[in-house]
This record gives structure tokens, C-alpha cells and sequence, in this order.
RNA sequence: GGCGGGGUAGCCAAGUGGUAAGGCAGAGGUCUGCAAAACCUCUAUUCGUCGGUUCGAAUCCGAUCCCCGCCUCCA
């Protein structure tokens, strides 16, 4: 089966045909950087990475371009708030953001533009939409996208702008405009952006959220491109807006395939700055929870499934990679030639298994099938190891295929080396096995006493004692 | 009100017509000096509820209850 995604402008799966074949240009909507982002946002750049890998696994060329938006209204108010120039303050937070993502092991995308640093190239656009007639500086002075003058506004969101509930909410700015559901393209200065300023043919102002995605998606990836994703939250206003914009400039298809994420809930309820219920990264390693563990719980549900947090799913995605990490130590370190190692037979299982991991993966994108395809292989290999149907050569082809699994898992810490074992650790862990021997069993007692209390643990094993860190 | 997503074991979660994957937790067993790990067996006659279609439905149709999201900045 090829390669298939849920398309949200469709509603349906749809066969992944790229506009070159062989390649996948993916434009994924990234962070505004007044603030640490919190895991909920950080579900979004976790699918946007499986995506990637997994493109990647499927023998794709990959050009991933992710935005940071660096002026809106919440960057120039904390950044007015903490006396810092806007550059400084969001840069804290750009970095803070790039850590993040390591320690999540996101893959890099290819392009991280940043919206200050496209500013020509979005008044270029807005400037395309005034000349053809769709864009209209309104009576304070920004510059709006009509609605009434883009029929095909609302596709993706499957909005009737009739059906839209209006009324509701009528803020000042709007009076502005010529219909309520008009979007700003350019906001012009006023005293609350301090000296957050750029010169345009509509007088100082700032872009619209929007547009800096249109111009920059437009720039790196060209007017139309593959792959478009974010929040299920960003579909509308956002992403119908940046397609209005787009197309109605460039009267061409703007993203063949767009992808939305579900939200990270807690306590059933969305994960949102806003709400106060939203957990930052540094908070939950505070906590004691490792990146891949965390990366093992935003990866393991779903992306269009809703995802209840807790620390509860770390502790799982805990023993989950527990069991992982056992398979990959026995192999390094229990392996012993044997004469009965079927080397055929490994290779068919190992096959059989990625075969099954890959379908997974195409299917959507389907992480449970991809999981139950790795774990039903770690307990295949375990029953070999157990057997003693396994030796050298093809342990090695096991290690490579769970490698081949980790290129989009990310991990599973296959060739990591395994934590020091300090030297006093490892001396104790020698004596026990000596006395042992010896049928010393009350002084060998003592001495997992002993390592407990160090926050170690051991476990015999026929290639001698394994030492492990207490989680 | 409009649009969209979801209700599957104690928990998480696949499965869109053919008789319920996988993970966590739990029980018993094998192994072990003890343990751990690993392996084996068991743990949903049942998929929110009620009807209908069908030889056959978690899967299709109708009705109904509940939860969540978007429609306002939001991943």
C-alpha cells in the first residue's frame, strides 16, 4: 500500500502523490515565541517530526520549512513588559524553543524563517492582493483581505460565512472594516506597539499573523506546495485564511495536502495557556521524566486522536522503553555463537516485522500498528534469546532492523552506550558474583543491600552480572 | 446555533462487514540460591444505549445519551 494521509481539505484519506515525484516539500506551522511552549504545543512539532521520519522511511526527500512568529500582539506586550527590544526578548525564547526540540529529538527542519526577517516579502504579497482588488486599507488605516471578493473562502474549514455567528463579538477594530469576517493583512502602529515598526505603502505598521506564513511558505517552498500541518485549532481562522491569501494572489493550488494534530488534553479538558493548565517542558523533566519518555507519550496516541496527559503515561512510556532497552542490552551483551541460529528464519521475522511497522507508518501514519509491529518482534526475539536460537551475525541484523525502526521512532537508544557503571558500582557487583559462587548467598544478599542503596540494581544473568540504574 | 472529532478490558489504544492487535497494570506458572529480566497461560462472548440491514456488524443505516474541540489569540 502507498504512502496515505487524512486530508483535512477532502475529509478523507488520500494516496500521497507529491507535485515532484520523490520529493515532500512541508511547510508545519511553528511557535510564537513570547513564551516557553508548553507539551501540548510540543504534540504538534512531535507529529510534525513523525511526519518527517516517516517520509524520510518511505525513501522521500524531505524540505521542511517551520516558521517563528516573532511579532504579534503577545510578543510586543511581554516584550514592552519586560523592557526588553522585541529582538532580544523573543531570541530568549527562540533558543529556549531549539532546546526543547533536541531534547525531544525533533528532527531540525531545513528552514526556520522568522517573521521579522520577512517583512518586504509579505508587504510584496499584501501589495499582489491590493492590486487585485481583494485587499482594501481599511478606515484606521490596516490593510484587510475582503471575504466577499475570494468566493472560494471557507473550503477548508467548511465555513458558510452566512451561517457564521455574528454579532457576538463586535471589537473596536472592526468598525474598520467593510464586513466583520475580514482579516487584517497589515495592523497599523499604534501607541501600543512601542517602536515595533516597519515602513509600508499603507504607513507603519506591522503584517497580520497570516500573511507571514503565505509569504514565507511562498518563498521557501514555492506557491504550491505538498504538505501543510498544525493544531486542529489553527484550521480556522488560520490556515483557511493563509489560503485565501495565497490563492487569490497567486490563482494556484497553495498545499495539496493539509494535516491537523488533535489536542493534548488534561483532565479532559485542551492543554492551553489560557486555561492554566498547561505544563511546560523544564516543569515535567523537573518531575523526573526524561525527553524520550516524554517524546514516547506525545508519539504513542494517534496525531488525530485527542491525547489525555499525565504523568501517569510517563511512567508507562517509562517500563514501555524499559522493555526495549532490555532486548538491546541481552543482544550486546548475552549473544553467544550457537551453532543453532537459524539465520533464514531470523531474517524472515525481521522482515515480516518491518514489513508490518512500515504499513503501519503508511497507513496514516498509524503509530499503534507501528508500535504493535516493534513490540511483537522484541517478544519474538526474546523467545529466540531464550531458545538459544540466536547467535552473532544474526542478532546483528535484529539490532539493524530496530535501527531501522528508530529512524522514526527516534527512540529507542539502540546504539547509545549504556550508563557507566561506576567503579565502586562495578566492584560490588564482582564481589557479589564471587561470593556467589561461593555459595555465599547471605553475604551476596548484603551487597544488592548495599548497591540499593547506591540506587542501583543487578540482575544475573548466564553472561554475568547485568548492572542497572534504579529508575 | 453552525462545523468537526470521540465514546472498545482496571488504564492507554488499534481494528470500518467475517468472528476483538499492542502497551501498562493484575493473577498463576517456567526459570532463578533469592530476585530481576525474559518466556508461557489467564484477564472484553464483547466494542455508550436502543432499533434496523445482513448468513454474519465494534465496523453499514436510523434514533438517542454523553464527552471534547473550532467558530476569538491558540499547536
Amino acid at each position: 500500500m502507498p504512502l496515505r494521509f487524512y486530508n483535512s481539505l477532502s475529509h478523507q484519506v488520500e494516496p500521497f502523490e507529491p507535485l515532484t515525484p520523490g520529493r515532500a516539500s512541508l511547510y508545519t506551522c511553528g511557535p510564537t515565541v513570547y513564551n516557553y511552549a508548553h507539551i501540548g504545543n510540543f504534540r504538534a512539532y512531535m507529529f510534525e517530526d513523525l511526519l518527517r521520519r516517516t517520509l524520510k522511511f518511505c525513501g522521500y526527500d524531505v524540505k521542511q520549512v517551520m516558521n517563528l512568529t516573532d511579532v504579534d500582539d503577545k510578543t510586543i506586550r511581554n516584550s514592552i513588559q519586560a523592557g526588553k527590544p522585541l529582538r532580544d526578548y523573543t531570541q530568549l525564547y527562540k533558543d529556549a524553543f531549539f532546546e526543547d526540540l533536541q531534547a525531544l529529538r525533533i528532527e531540525k527542519a531545513e528552514v526556520y524563517p522568522a517573521a521579522t526577517d520577512h517583512v518586504p516579502e509579505m508587504i510584496a504579497l499584501i501589495q499582489t492582493l491590493m492590486e487585485k482588488g481583494i485587499a482594501y486599507v481599511g478606515d484606521d488605516n490596516s490593510v484587510y483581505f475582503s471575504i466577499a471578493r475570494f468566493p472560494a473562502y471557507g473550503q477548508l474549514a467548511r465555513i458558510n460565512r452566512d451561517e457564521m455567528r455574528s454579532g457576538v463579538r463586535i471589537k473596536n477594530d472592526e468598525y474598520a472594516k467593510e464586513s466583520a469576517a475580514d482579516f487584517a493583512l497589515w495592523k497599523a502602529w499604534d501607541e501600543g506597539d512601542g517602536d515595533v515598526k516597519w515602513d509600508s505603502p499603507w504607513g507603519p505598521g506591522r503584517p497580520g499573523w497570516h500573511i507571514e506564513c503565505s509569504a514565507m511558505a511562498m518563498k521557501y517552498l514555492g506557491p504550491s506546495f505538498d504538505l501543510h500541518t498544525g493544531g486542529i485549532d489553527n484550521l480556522f481562522p488560520h490556515h483557511e485564511d493563509e489560503i485565501a491569501q495565497s490563492e487569490a494572489a497567486t490563482g494556484q493550488k497553495f498545499v495539496k495536502y493539509w494535516l491537523h494534530c488533535a489536542h493534548l488534553m488534561v483532565e479532559g479538558q485542551k492543554m492551553s495557556k489560557s486555561l492554566g493548565n498547561f505544563h511546560t517542558l523544564r516543569e515535567v523533566f523537573a518531575k523526573g521524566y526524561s525527553g524520550r519518555e516524554v517524546r514516547w507519550v506525545l508519539m504513542a496516541t494517534h496525531y488525530r486522536q485527542s491525547l489525555d496527559f499525565s504523568f501517569q503515561s510517563c511512567l508507562n512510556a517509562r517500563t514501555a522503553l524499559q522493555r526495549v532497552d532490555g532486548l538491546v542490552a541481552r543482544i550486546r551483551n548475552e549473544i553467544l555463537p550457537l551453532s543453532s541460529a537459524d539465520k533464514a528464519g531470523v531474517k524472515i521475522r525481521l522482515d515480516e516485522a518491518l514489513a508490518e511497522f512500515a504499513a503501519g507508518l503508511e497507513d496514516d501514519l498509524n503509530i499503534s500498528a507501528a508500535l504493535a509491529a516493534l513490540f511483537n518482534l522484541v517478544r519474538d526475539v526474546n523467545r529466540m534469546l531464550d531458545a538459544g536460537e540466536l547467535a552473532g551475525p544474526p542478532a546483528d541484523q535484529v539490532l539493524a532492523a530496530l535501527r531501522r525502526m528508530d529512524s522514526v521512532l527516534g527512540t529507542l537508544d539502540i546504539d547509545k552506550a549504556a550508563d557507566g557503571v561506576p567503579a565502586d558500582i562495578q566492584a560490588l557487583a564482582e564481589e557479589r558474583q564471587a561470593v556467589r559462587k561461593a555459595k555465599n548467598f547471605a553475604r551476596a544478599d548484603e551487597i544488592r543491600k548495599e548497591l540499593t542503596a547506591k540506587g542501583w540494581t543487578v540482575e544475573d544473568t548466564p553472561a554475568g552480572p547485568r548492572c542497572k540504574r534504579l529508575a
